[in-house]
DNA sequence: GCTTGACCTTCCAGTCGCTGGAAGGTGGAT
DNA sequence: ATCCACCTTCCAGCGACTGGAAGGTCAAGC
């Protein structure tokens, strides 16, 4: 099938589509027009890419799970130990946002067109309370 | 004080507190050396930028969250609108995150993580599920 | 006074993960 | 033959930095 049916198929753009084979993560073939021409498989790597990537995966993470996902012999701790990370991460994100949610409520609920010019509460925001 | 001072306590990066300069967030001093001198208050205003951007948020939104710390004079309906229109996006990323954190862990979970080459995960990812 | 080395300056280029647009070829319907 | 939607490549730009070159400044040590 033409980019614009695997686009369509997978979630992607077709031009987020031509970038991942400019990086090499996916190889269709070519027709004798020269269209690419995409074959299950392909829709089903590109659906795998897109959900990855969906999933706060950075492409080389991408590159990775794809290349376990196409190794039959992987170790599925090696994917276990990549998306454990991910989490990781998440949760600290998590953590740092609801410590700003709490500092900036704080500031709404202190902010009363109070005009003093050294306000405690915009000192505590800026110094990370 | 020098930019390297700075740096060390605000916690950023010195590139990325000239390319702050450079768009327009802080407007330092100059010696008559030329180097750039940091007072108190840039510093203050350099972590504030520091956390909210660790925390997500773009370069334009820390802009009018800035505006709104630098807002101490004029504490106001409209500061405080801007303040609530954070909060909400706040309690969006909030909700995304953990959202996409239930998901993920839901995934590691189901992950034997042994060298079973069968991985809930990659199965997941492809499928959809 | 001169050198060393850490700091500072500007500017230009590259990164990541796309995204937009130009310029042109192809395919199917009218 | 013409139309238009689709496809191709290439080049440029985004946001938010980051790295490196080329050069200026400053305090310390000899």
């Amino acid at each position: 099938m033409n980019i614009g049916e695997a686009s369509e198929r997978s979630g992607l753009p077709s031009k987020t589509i031509r970038y991942y084979e400019d990086i090499g993560l996916i190889r269709p073939e070519r027709g004798g027009n020269g269209y690419r021409d995409y074959a299950a498989t392909d829709v089903h790597k590109l659906r795998f890419l897109q959900r990855s990537r969906g999933l706060g995966f950075s492409v080389e993470e991408c590159r990775q799970l794809l290349a376990l996902y196409e190794d039959k012999d992987r170790a599925s701790a090696d994917v276990k130990d990549i998306a454990q990370t991910k989490l990781t991460e998440i949760d600290r994100k998590i953590r740092e946002l609801t410590e700003l949610r709490r500092t900036l409520e704080h500031l709404v609920h202190a902010c009363h067109g109070n005009d003093r010019p050294d306000c405690p509460i915009l000192e505590e925001l800026s110094d990370g309370g």
